[in-house]
DNA sequence: GCCAACGTTGGC
DNA sequence: GCCAACGTTGGC
């Protein structure tokens, strides 16, 4: 049984297009360095897991698409590369604090759903990314949900 | 650009 | 372990 993600992701930094445009539209999700977010990463999202990604800070944010998680959590790469802005000094190699998965491009939404809609939609008020105080940039997505918004965005 | 609502850090 | 100060996220 596979479950259901959203991914948040600001398309200045990364965006559907620049999934489009990856080889084998797959991407390793990198820079995540929250603790509640790495320890789905790592812990619980599974190669075949679904996700539905999100673009934030943009007017309006928006559900643009789907993908799949087509890799297991390991470990993020950018944590031990001085050079990246990700890198963390602290992350120990022998016991890596922040973990990546890798996703591949599924299916874009024929419209994209915003998040006036989602907010609109009565199947949608227990959603965690509509509370209040939410900044979770990887977020469980019931499959009623997944369905509903899929559904709302025309697939 | 503002700012509410977080999460993290570090002194004690 | 508490909590003030600080930094970040992300909608508006």
């Amino acid at each position: 049984m596979h479950r259901h993600w959203l991914f948040k992701t600001e398309p200045d930094a990364f965006s559907w297009n620049d999934l489009e445009n990856s080889p084998k539209k797959t991407t390793m999700w990198d820079g995540v360095r929250n603790y509640q977010a790495r320890n789905l990463l790592r812990d619980h999202i599974r190669v075949g897991d679904r996700v539905l990604f999100y673009h934030s800070s943009v007017s309006p944010p928006k559900v643009v698409g789907t993908a799949r998680v087509v890799m297991d959590g390991y470990p993020d790469p950018t944590q031990f590369d001085p050079k990246s802005k990700y890198f963390d000094p602290k992350s120990d190699p022998d016991n890596p604090r922040w973990f990546v998965v890798d996703i591949r491009m599924e299916k874009p939404l024929k419209t994209p759903v915003t998040l006036p809609e989602l907010r609109g939609a009565k199947t949608l008020t227990e959603m965690k990314l509509l509370k209040k105080g939410n900044r979770l940039s990887v977020l469980p997505v019931s499959a009623k949900e997944w369905k509903a918004i899929l559904s709302m965005g025309g697939l």
